[in-house]
DNA sequence: ATAAGCACGC
DNA sequence: GACGTACGTGCTTATA
């Protein structure tokens, strides 16, 4: 509905501040066929045809009909910030999911492909720009205007075009549609378990106060580290924090199980602790009354890496690792009887990125001969046949694998491993002799942040390292860590995200029932429709498999199928 | 409100 | 001798 009161003419007048005029039914028709920027900010509504051409309107009062035809033409440039909320603002008024559509520029978007570290607020990308800082509705709309012609040299000059177009906004529609979905959550599962745990909790509680001989704050780390090094005196050595408090963190914990009878049951009480307050107290909380299911909010600009982040309720750190943690898997369950939980995750994505990135010849044949990669490993750097590898050896191999990706250094895998420093280094020397390709790929990741300042993904996504030549040597050894895992990580972001817009279109032009529903950086959740079981299992493994082919290497994806998360692993 | 410490995921 | 393994989110406690 237009606004039947909003009888004024937009006003040819503007001076240095940023003026709209009211939308009225001839603005909207006025509009037709041109370039629009568009921002909805609480109950307001305001379009720009250019810098200062502006109107307002509060949402109620536009005629949503003729608004959805404007942003629906397919010739017209739209300008915008943070298109997944702006679709959802306009799918509230009743606009369909493909408005708005033509040529599609969300500053939000190319701002994060750019520098993604920066911030992405509309004031700070405006502040950082053009010199301004919109406050208003209609001062963001100009601000959208001034920043187009910036923003998109930029993107094109920095060779990120492409992934804006092929991934990033096409992503905006599977994100949104995954958020809207949401996911089943078995509450009553979750209570019982959370009365369960809860008890157990209690109990150990006050197996601690008895073994303290006293009553403290279990939660609080600084009431803990007194009872802890002062009271129970567990080391004459007692470990701090980086602030100099006494430190209580697991791993130094567990390097002093052995000491006290209350540590182990320290680590108990917080495990169960964790487990309650995050997930089982929490997630019934968060359902939807309108869909009775849990909603995530995946955000698309936060990682450094190319990643994405999962809020409102985290649904990227539902425990694994542990048998109890495991267990909250098997309340995220299928919408209803006729469908299932499918899950789908790339198998040792990271290490196949730097062996075909590193062009590692060896590490491409373990793959290739489909060996186990740390058993591999370890036979390599202990020089034995895979075979007899023991079981510590793997893990050892293991944390090497993963330190080589996070940028390692002997003293790390010393302490991740419980060994003497020398046997790590002793470690990683065999490993790099071993894999001397992987090597100079590290090497060449170095220094090509030191040439150009940034690192690099397989398709381009950049990431800004100035501490790379920093005289500060933390701040620098920080920047080469980050020089040699961004283009691991972000490739394998890259890849993922790839899939999942193949997937989500195959899905929609399929006209199927089934329904992606999460992603964990390495790994798609699905309700799968059951009769859809074998289409669905062929086409998600498809895409996975060939969204980004990589060099001399193939890419495998594991599936399952279950009644919940936990049984379809 | 904000920071610190901690713990969960990949 | 220092620095000490990437990327996130969210909880509780403690202090402002």
């Amino acid at each position: 509905m237009f606004d039947a009161s909003a009888a004024h003419q937009p006003t040819n007048e503007h001076t240095a501040t940023i003026n709209s005029s009211p939308i009225t039914t001839e603005v909207l028709q006025s509009l037709q066929g041109k370039d629009i920027a568009i921002i909805v900010s609480g109950p307001t509504v305001v379009l720009a045809a250019d810098a200062d051409s502006i109107w307002e309107a509060k949402v109620g009062d536009v005629d949503c009909r003729l608004l959805e035809t404007i942003l629906s033409d397919t010739s017209t440039t739209k300008l915008c910030h943070d298109l997944k909320n702006l679709k959802y603002f306009l799918s509230e008024l009743g606009m369909g999911d493909g408005c708005p559509k033509g040529n599609i520029f969300d500053v939000q978007l190319v701002h994060y492909l750019i520098d993604a570290e920066m911030r992405h607020t509309l004031e700070s990308i405006a502040s950082q720009n053009i010199g301004m800082e919109p406050a208003t509705p209609a001062e963001q709309a100009s601000a959208l205007w001034q920043l187009y012609p910036l923003l998109a040299a930029k993107l094109h000059d920095a060779g990120l075009a492409d992934l804006y177009h092929n991934i990033e906004l096409p992503l905006v529609d599977v994100l949104l549609s995954m958020e809207r979905e949401g996911v089943r959550i078995d509450t009553d599962a979750l209570r019982a378990y959370s009365s369960q745990l809860t008890d157990e909790m209690q109990s150990v509680g006050q197996q601690i106060y008895e073994l303290a001989g006293m009553q403290f704050n279990i939660g609080s780390p600084r009431q803990l580290g007194e009872v802890l090094y002062e009271r129970l005196q567990v080391t004459d050595k007692p470990p701090r924090t980086a602030t100099k408090q006494y430190s209580t963190a697991e791993d130094v914990l567990q390097k002093l199980s052995g000491r006290h009878p209350i540590i182990p049951l320290i680590l108990q009480y917080r495990s169960l602790s964790k487990l309650v307050g995050t997930y089982l107290d929490s997630f019934p909380k968060l359902i939807s009354p309108v869909s009775g299911r849990l909603h995530t909010v995946y955000n698309q600009t936060v990682t450094a890496t190319g990643r994405l982040s999962s809020s409102n309720p985290n649904l990227q750190n539902i425990p694994i690792r542990t048998e109890r943690g495991r267990e909250i898997r098997r309340a995220f369950v299928p919408a209803d009887d006729e469908h299932l939980i499918l899950a789908a995750d790339y198998s040792q994505i990271e290490l196949r990125i730097i062996a075909s990135l590193a062009a590692d010849r060896h590490m491409l044949e373990a793959f290739a001969n489909g060996e186990d990669i740390h058993a591999s490993t370890a036979a390599k750097i202990y020089h034995l046949p895979i075979g007899e590898v023991s079981k510590e050896q793997r893990r050892n191999a293991k944390s090497v694998n993963f330190g080589i990706v996070y940028g390692i250094s002997a003293f790390g895998l010393s302490e991740q491993l419980s060994i003497p420093r020398k046997e790590a280094a002793s470690l990683i020397d065999e490993y790099f002799a071993q894999y001397p390709d992987i090597a100079a790929f590290i090497d060449r990741c170095r220094e090509k942040a030191r040439a150009n300042g940034y690192a690099q993904t397989l398709l381009g996504r950049r990431r800004y390292l100035p501490d790379i030549n920093s005289r500060n040597a933390a701040a620098r050894s920080f920047a080469e860590r980050n020089a040699v895992n961004m283009p691991i990580q972000g490739t394998s972001a890259d890849m993922i995200k790839l899939a999942m817009v193949r997937i989500h279109n195959d899905i929609v032009s399929r006209r199927l029932r089934t329904r992606m529903i999460l992603q964990v950086h390495d790994e798609l959740v699905f309700d799968l429709y059951r009769p859809e079981e074998d289409e669905v299992r062929a086409l998600v493994e498809h895409h996975m498999k060939t969204a980004l082919p990589l060099d001399g290497i193939d890419i495998e994806v594991g599936m399952g199928v279950g009644n919940n998360w936990l049984e379809a692993h």
